[in-house]
DNA sequence: CACGCGCATAGACGGCTGTCGAAATTGCAG
DNA sequence: CTGCAATTTCGACAGCCGTCTATGCGCGTG
């Protein structure tokens, strides 16, 4: 599943309607952020020392079960809000700044009058 | 069901972790915009003469039922991306510039290193 | 007042989603 | 090579979600 380049210049949801194309891509990385868990994995990983985490550091965080995060993990970096990179015994996660900029680029109403 | 006040200041995402409360709060208004239709319904609405659009302008751009059409408007009601106002007949929709302007900046990544 | 139009609600139904425990995979250490 | 630790994948299951048809409600018009 590829990470799908969202818009290619992100004009703001208020300039003009987005094709049924344009919001199904869109929507996708919404969808991903519309769960409590996978907000606050992004927001864990975004605040964290030198912008990465590891699986162990954000199955911490949780109540939920290990493989419940790892599934998490692959919604978010199947969208393109994450990615991943091994080292060693671990798998290390980091924020794709271009794809959330792209989602706060559209969001940016232009003083809709 | 509350309009829910977002953040009282929006901290970007990578500033510190968002509380389970915070992030379900926010989760809400992106699972909102996390269907196609929905996203696009707020585009036509943002986008439209006036910053307003009937429920038959929007119904008219999709090949949905007018209930599944009007099913979509009151979850965007209910998390606060757009408010309603009756005139004679119709029903006319807005969007809210706050919310979405609380996303975009909750969204900004501060050139995270 | 009664009808028609615009929109909302109710109820039903198939498919998707979040969650779990168990098993498989990958890499390191001995 | 063998075993361990970290992570992913698999299979299953309950609950939610988007959609529909049918129905109800509000408002202007004749």
């Amino acid at each position: 599943m590829e990470p799908l380049e969202l818009l290619e210049c992100s004009p703001p949801l208020a300039r003009e309607p987005l094709t049924a194309e344009q919001a199904a891509g869109v929507a996708r990385v919404f969808k991903a952020l519309g769960d409590p868990v996978r907000l606050r994995i992004v927001s864990i990983v975004a605040s964290h020392a030198g912008g990465e985490a590891c699986v162990c550091d954000i199955t911490d965080a949780f109540d939920v079960s290990q493989p419940t995060i790892s599934h998490h993990l692959k919604v978010l970096k199947d969208v393109g809000v994450l990615t991943s990179e091994r080292r060693a015994s671990w798998v290390y996660y980091r924020v794709v700044p271009e794809t959330l900029q792209e989602l706060s680029a559209l969001l940016n109403t232009p003083a809709t009058v």
